[in-house]
RNA sequence: GCCCGGAUGGUGGAAUGGUAGACACGAGGGACUUAAAAUCCCUUGGCCAUACCGGCUGUGCGGGUUCGAGUCCCGCUCCGGGCACCA
């Protein structure tokens, strides 16, 4: 018999399938793993040969941990809500839920082939109702719950009403869109609606004003990972800067503990470091200015307030409230104006245009420790969204400040001992204070770190300001003005929010006519009929964004089709959380920090038990496509081969990689793949073949340079496809696809199988292992043990390898060496696993139920070993001795050896080092 | 500008501070074959020598530590990624 992928292929993955061979449940008599992928958004152009790489390695590792006695729950789902298929639905009318499952369907095709060991019956969409009833569920407990910031976790709304109904705000620590005070009395005496106001600015689901990432070609707002250079990642297409009554998340009460608690997660650092970029945190301080001629307090943050004695003015941003309480009557028609020139400006415009512009508001500040007097402006360089909105602006010290103070011809005056400003600011936070003293503080002489520390104490000490921390991490905006996504649970009684009860979910997300506005300009669900409580309340018209979903997916796959809960306690403390997470990276600042947050907000609930989601977390790189070029000769049909093309005039063309193999062109198939090049002539090599160009792009349709995973696991088999995509290089690593070289594995299990089968033949014997077939095969476990647990996939598979072909030398067809040998290769190619197992031990039993082995370092102890002899460090000769020869005796050997003399004559030996097993190194002068 | 990675043959890539280049591709040579495919064997970092033994050199660049450095330290160059008027 000859190796047969198709066969055994499908015969294997029938009987998994119908055995239930990965159906997993609780099992509390073994310790749980979970392994997960993040799940795909399927989209229409079904999977290309990139995509499975991630789900290849989780695979090896659940099967690796499953043979070690592990309860794995390894589960697959989709991502099925988003914008592209909202997109295809408005060009064709199709409505989006039809196409997502065409697609869902193809991806299961796709999946299936590679044989994975997913279990199907856990199975979610983020777009079923059982799923999304789950994700309203979560909202509305955000909706009911506030961040308490002395507890550092979220609280019942209804626990702060108590609060404000007895003692008002007083005593009351939350995280809120707006510093308030107020009494209890002035509480009770709101009416319902001012409450509700008030109610939001505490809600960690809240509505609020805020400037939105507004695109209008998409007709929705994006979050801020969904933008990137002033353009949305998803078709990108401008976006500018819009304020909107918004569902938003509070998740930068969060901030400090999405930071603090990146310490305790197994990721690599650079993705720690991404988020803890994005999370942004800065110490530093707020101090409040005295405008002058008013009792105006200009509040400002700062992360120096050392340099406060340098403070030569003092910028607030466009947006900033400050601006109308402080512009003085006659400079208030040039403030208008300047506003009116910056709100014109998307934020693509504002980031591109890097001149300095500003103007004067005629108001004056007074330096709270030099009683100095300091003009105020307004700049669009202060950013209203952070900190106060407003800044001291210190231009010695800070070169956003200095480029303001050249520009307008503001004084600069420098704070630090030898510091050079007369071409640039001195931003380093070294040095000694000189020009800081007033009958206040003095700060003269100390180094800088010193006078941070006695700054900020004197600041609050004497009531000017307090120590603050700021994070840069935003809230998320909640909110998509689009139909293919969550409904809100959300109604309007008398204009104020509600939420629906729990008893009410799902809502369902209604039919609508058209996937478009109304004409009025409200969301598609505008355009559903009865959309609207039984009482005629109307419901919430924006959708969930697409994070909503992905949230907590993780959890539910727990649990998948618990009608009672998210996730039973039961369920949740048996899997605990995820163990290993793949995935890629460019979910770093979106995806990663939500789930977090989701995560977090659950486990303040007590919904779930633990405060991270993903503890071990790998970012499988990039397949880049590897795009192949002919060459035409200007003006004419011929193509010429790439070591011929320098002579002449060629323009490079794209060339569909399938149609080339190893860089060579199949010239039939490129006659027949276009009906232009059906009469194309060819300039070949000496050897008569034609030689295409290449390069590493990204993979996509237009480069004709798609590889689909199906056409190679047709040709080759899933069990080359996996082993090759392990083999291409270090899972983290991005590298192009290159079909060229994925002979060398098929070979590999030929090569096995020809070990075992010759012709219909089974050469599988039961003779004894020798001691050399014992050492091939434990060198390879330990090999392998050791390289899964540090996902170095590629170097296993070349270890495989070796010891296949170790053994085909050997001529060893032991059944009790290939029983092992299948069970190792197993996580990374199960079918013909499977099907040697099966041939070698003719039972009914599958490798999936074997039993990992353990090595003996018994076989392979080395009865010699091979010590390399040096002189001063060059190695000279290999002394091969006894391997448990004493270093003295080896030591004695080396120096006595006659191809010792040479090097010695005439020179004295100052020292012998001894490596064990590895180098003699004899120091001589 | 700030913060992370990385740089090794024609190519993808191996190397707990211990003989750099495992394994694979490609290339060259050979066996089998009418031929091709498939399979198997040999060679393959560079330079020199070549009947054979062999010699020199070599991990982006410059220094350092060490008996010994691709690996550790300092200073550069280039490439990739993240953040970026975040005060």
């Amino acid at each position: 018999m000859e190796y047969n992928h198709r066969d055994i292929e499908s015969r294997w993955q029938e009987r998994w399938r119908n055995d239930g061979t990965y159906r997993v449940e609780i099992d509390k008599t073994r310790p749980k793993f979970y392994v997960l992928d993040m799940f795909p958004y399927p989209s229409g152009a079904g999977l290309h040969v990139g995509h499975p790489l991630g789900y290849i390695a989780s695979d090896i590792y659940s099967r690796y941990k499953r043979l070690n006695g592990f309860n794995v729950l390894h589960p697959m789902g989709y991502d099925a809500y988003g914008l592209p298929a909202e997109q295809y639905a408005i060009q064709t009318g199709q409505h989006p839920e039809t196409t997502t499952n065409v697609n869902i369907a193809r991806y299961r095709e796709q999946l299936d082939k590679i044989g994975f060991s997913y279990d199907w019956n856990r199975e979610i969409r983020t777009c079923s109702p059982d799923y999304y009833k789950w994700t309203q569920w979560a909202f509305i407990r955000m909706f009911g719950h506030y961040y308490d910031t002395a507890l550092q976790k979220a609280m019942p709304v209804t626990a702060l009403v108590e609060k404000l109904e007895t003692s008002g705000t007083e005593g009351v620590h939350a995280a809120c869109g707006e510093d308030m005070e107020f009494s209890a009395e002035q509480w009770k005496a709101m009416d319902e609606k001012q409450k509700a106001d008030t109610l939001m600015n505490y809600r960690i689901a809240y509505l609020g004003n805020t400037m939105v990432n507004w695109c209008p070609e998409l007709g929705t707002v994006l979050a801020n990972d969904e933008v990137s250079e002033g353009v949305s990642v998803r078709g990108g297409y401008p976006v500018e800067q819009k304020l909107m009554y918004q569902w938003c998340l509070r998740v930068s009460a969060y901030a400090g503990r999405l930071l603090d608690d990146l310490e305790k997660l197994d990721w690599t650092e650079s993705l720690k470091e991404t988020q803890r970029n994005w999370i942004g945190r800065s110490e530093g301080a707020e101090m409040k200015f005295d405008i002058e001629g008013s009792d105006i307090k200009l509040d400002i943050f700062t992360t120096r307030p050392d340099t406060v004695f340098g403070v030569t003015f003092m910028v607030l941003a466009p947006e900033s409230e400050y601006v109308d309480m402080v512009t003085t009557a006659d400079r208030r028609e040039a403030v208008e104006e300047y506003r009116r020139s910056i709100k014109h400006k998307t934020e693509r415009e504002r980031m591109i245009d890097k001149r300095v512009s500003g103007v004067f508001t005629g108001a004056y500040a007074v330096n709270p420790l030099s009683g100095a007097r300091i003009p105020v402006w307004v700049s669009d360089y202060v950013l209203a969204g952070y900190g106060t909105g407003a800044i001291m602006a210190v231009p010695a010290h800070d070169s956003r400040d200095y480029a303001f103070a050249r520009h307008f011809d503001l004084p600069v005056i420098p704070l630090i001992e030898g510091a050079d400003v007369s071409e640039e600011s001195y931003d380093a936070k070294s040095g000694r204070m000189v020009n800081s003293a007033s009958d206040r503080l003095d700060l003269n002489g100390l180094d800088v770190k010193e006078a941070m520390a006695k700054a900020k104490k004197y600041i609050e000490e004497a009531g000017i300001g307090k120590v603050k921390v700021n994070y840069r991490l935003r809230d998320a905006i909640f909110s998509r003005q689009r139909y293919w996504g969550e409904p809100f649970p959300v109604y309007y009684k008398d204009g104020i929010a509600n939420v629906l009860p729990d008893e009410s979910l799902p809502l369902l997300l209604p039919e609508v006519d058209k996937f478009l506005p109304t004409e009025s300009g409200e969301p598609p669900l505008g355009r559903a009929e009865n959309w609207c409580t039984p009482e005629g309340w109307p419901f919430e018209l924006n959708t969930m964004p697409g994070f909503a979903g992905s949230s907590a997916y993780y959890l539910r796959y727990m649990d998948p089709h618990n009608s009672e809960a998210l996730v039973s306690e039961e369920a949740n403390s048996y899997w605990q959380n995820v163990d290993l997470y793949i995935g890629g990276t460019e979910h770093a600042t979106g995806h990663l920090i939500y789930s977090r947050f989701w995560n977090k907000f659950l486990y303040d609930l007590g919904v779930v038990c633990r405060d991270e989601p993903f503890n071990k977390l790998i970012n499988q790189g990039m397949i880049q496509g590897r795009s192949n070029f002919v060459y035409r000769i200007k003006d004419t049909n011929t193509f010429v081969t790439l070591g011929k093309k320098d002579g002449y005039d060629v323009t490079p063309i794209h060339v569909d990689v399938n149609i080339v193999s190893n860089d060579i062109l199949d010239l039939e198939a490129f006659r027949r793949w276009r009906p232009e090049y059906a009469t194309a002539e060819f300039v070949l090599d000496d050897d008569g073949r034609y030689r295409c160009g290449a390069a590493v792009e990204k993979m996509s349709k237009s480069m004709f340079n798609v590889v689909n995973p199906d056409d190679i696991v047709e040709r080759y088999g899933a069990d080359t496809l996996r082993l090759y995509e392990m083999f291409l290089g270090p899972l983290e690593q991005s590298k192009p696809w290159d079909t060229n070289g994925i002979d060398g594995v098929n070979r590999f299990i030929k090569k096995l199988w020809n070990l075992y089968y010759k012709g219909d033949m089974l050469l599988v014997d039961d003779s004894k292992p020798t001691a050399e077939n014992l050492k091939s095969l434990h060198k390879l476990i330990k090999k392998v043990s050791e390289d899964i647990e540090n996902f170095s996939f590629n170097t296993s598979v070349a270890a495989f390898m070796i010891c296949v072909n170790e053994l085909s030398q050997q001529k060893c067809h032991s059944r009790e060496i290939l029983s092992q040998l299948v069970i190792l290769l197993a996580p990374f190619a199960p079918h013909v696993s499977e099907e040697l197992w099966h041939s070698a031990l003719g039972n009914d039993t599958t490798v999936c139920d074997a039993v990992w082995p353990s090595y003996n370092e018994e076989y392979l102890r080395e009865s010699e070993v091979t010590y390399a002899v040096s002189f001063n460090g060059k190695a000279r000769f290999n002394l091969t001795v006894a391997a448990d020869m004493p270093a003295q005796e080896v030591e004695t050997l080396a120096k006595n050896h006659e191809s010792a003399a040479k090097w010695l004559e005439g020179k004295t030996v100052r020292k012998v080092i001894v490596v064990p097993g590895k180098i003699v190194n004899i120091v001589v002068s």
